[in-house]
DNA sequence: GACCAGGCACATC
DNA sequence: GATGTGCATGGT
């Protein structure tokens, strides 16, 4: 190989680390409300879902069952803000019908669970794809997950160490073979690329000059 | 007014 | 299997 995979992930990660720190994901008061914001940030600012969780919050209705007990339209209204109200709300209707009825909608339960075969019951929900499912693993449940997201696959792409078109399996697995198994780094990790992203790697006019990770294989 | 944001499912070829 | 499209708000 033209370059130490390893050794490349380590050094992103510590670069990323000094510029910016720790980042503290996710930004959730509790494991419900991490799934929950999983599927309102479905290609959605997370200041949109702010907003709709602080509207479900403020009403009293941020629990398992009374989510999954409330109206589809109802539910609908209240996240809003979080645009494709329609298409989530039916979504987070169908993660909770099987987090109340598979676990009693307890986190506790759910996270007994072999990891390998909660991804896949997660991901046999209509609504939820590979990166929901991972970070409702990683964050809400603590496993060891890797979560790939539009902004992972842009810089691993802009630096050469993946193809612009790299399927999700691909590039988590990138990471998951070559960098420690280890949630508190997953966590971080993923957090410090977003941070990356919404900084210097935005999907047009790229400030790749500026970027902190500078050149990556002559350096890495 | 255009572009973008912590995706996913589905139709069509 | 690849490619295109609908879903929608709110900030820059």
């Amino acid at each position: 190989m033209a370059y130490n995979r390893k050794k490349t992930l380590a050094s992103i990660y510590r670069r990323l680390y000094r510029r910016f720190g720790s980042q503290h994901w996710w930004p959730g008061e509790t494991p419900f409300e991490v799934m929950v914001a999983a599927i309102l940030t479905q290609n959605t600012s997370w200041q949109n879902v702010e907003k709709a969780i602080r509207r479900l919050k403020k009403a009293g209705l941020l629990t398992p069952k009374k989510l999954n007990a409330l109206d589809k339209r109802k539910l609908a209204a209240y996240i809003h803000s979080a645009g494709y109200f329609n298409v989530k709300a039916l979504r987070l209707k169908n993660f909770l019908k099987l987090f109340v009825g598979n676990y009693a909608g307890s986190v506790k339960k759910m996270s007994s669970r072999d990891t390998q075969g909660l991804r896949e019951e997660l991901l046999s929900v209509n609504g939820i794809g590979p990166e929901t499912a991972d970070s409702i693993l990683l964050y809400a449940l603590n496993k060891p997950v890797f979560v790939v997201d539009a902004y992972t696959r842009r810089i691993l792409s802009r630096h050469g160490l993946t193809g612009p078109d790299a399927p999700y399996q691909e590039i988590q697995n990138f990471f998951m073979k070559n960098a420690k198994n280890e949630v508190k780094l997953y966590n971080e990790y993923h957090a410090l690329l977003v941070k990356l992203g919404k900084d210097f790697c935005l999907k047009s006019a790229p400030k790749c000059a500026l970027c902190p990770l500078g050149d990556l294989k002559k350096t890495g």
